[in-house]
DNA sequence: GTCTATAAGCGGATAGAC
DNA sequence: GTCTATCCGCTTATAGAC
């Protein structure tokens, strides 16, 4: 079962039978709620401002979302399946430098162009993960159980530095993830983001040597 | 100007001049809502549920702090010292070796012993530090400065790898903070936390081979 | 200093016209 | 589908007795 349907059995959201005009509006809908929640939290968050950057009245939001808990139980279901898939995409890469390369590389880039889907997770999980837990202990285990295995197996070869492999990951995620979540610090002490190209090279260099050993 | 004094010119918290009993009052209340801050944020949390935890009324607690964002503040103000120390006496140490050891060491202690700080700050770092704005861009950024310009001497010494200095410090709160940040997704992965000594030891020695290539 | 009672206002959610 | 108007509960903050 993939975790978007593991979500989506929690609770469907209401947005299912809309015409084509109100498919457009409940992408905007979620794009504004990504923004709005990444910044201010599920109990921060005003449906009010939702509304406005979507650029409609707030009944009329409510319309498509009959609360402010499945609209962001929508958010999260979107946003899912793109946070996991790099981690399970990692062994298309024959090559162990290759695949932990390309993975740290995925995670920057994702950390540079969906900062809110970083905070989004990280304030969730912060919170105790109340909707995310299921998740957490049944799908992203599983692939993280299967992911180290892979490590490890790669680590006794010879192929990679030998390291705890889930302390590995956590390293990976933390590091990456802390150019998003962040992103506040980061540009008020050297202000600049990983929009910039140098500082994503410094940033993924400084990243890889850690992993690897080397760059 | 030292952090605390700084924050404390934002904003005077009003607990100036209380009784004996009344300032036991007043930490009660600290821990209680540090606590509560550090779970649901400024937003999602409830002043009732803070006068609660530390055992009082609601209206008694608004008499030691009149508003909800003057307790936010004291929280923060009082907390903050502690999350900058370990970074500012990075050099007492003179070999350098024992010196990152030592820090990376101190900052995984205060992840273990002190999560709810590590969350707090986080989480007003993520709405953006509305808050904690001024300090970063003035007291941290200067420490960060004149550590950076430590490390490098150390590196270009031969001391230490060649790494990126800040970069490199990113890292190490990225790392070390993770396990009090999302220690949530830690149990569910692994069942542990810091406060497992082999667990702590693992996370420890994961860190020092990514910052010093050796441990 | 501490409480009970209450004011004041915000924000999620609904009613109902168009 | 979209709006204006409104309800209602919840939460901060105050009033005032003890």
């Amino acid at each position: 079962m993939p975790a978007t349907n593991r979500l989506a059995a929690l609770a469907s959201p209401s947005q299912a039978g809309k015409t084509r005009g109100g498919e457009a509006n409940v992408e905007r809908i979620l794009d504004a709620a990504l923004a709005v929640f990444a910044v201010d939290g599920f109990a921060g968050a005003r449906i009010d401002a939702i509304a406005e950057r979507a650029g409609l009245s707030k009944p009329n939001l409510l319309y498509y979302f009959r609360t402010k808990a499945d609209l962001y139980l929508a958010v999260l279901r979107r946003t899912l399946d793109m946070w996991l898939v790099p981690l399970a995409e990692m062994d298309t890469q024959s090559d162990p430098v290759a695949a932990l390369t390309g993975y740290v590389t995925r995670k920057l880039e994702y950390a540079r162009d969906y900062p809110e889907a970083s905070r989004l997770f990280a304030m969730e999980v912060m919170r105790g993960a109340p909707i995310l837990n299921a998740v957490l202990e049944n799908d992203l285990k599983r692939l993280v159980a299967s992911r180290s295995a892979l490590l490890t197996r790669w680590m006794e070869a010879g192929h990679l530095p030998r390291r705890d492999p889930v302390h590995l990951l956590f390293m990976i995620w933390a590091t990456t993830q802390h150019y998003a979540d962040f992103s506040t610090q980061v540009q008020a002490l050297t202000g600049r983001t990983l929009e910039d190209p140098a500082f994503f090279a410094e940033a993924r260099r400084t990243v890889l040597l850690a992993v690897l050993g080397r760059a």
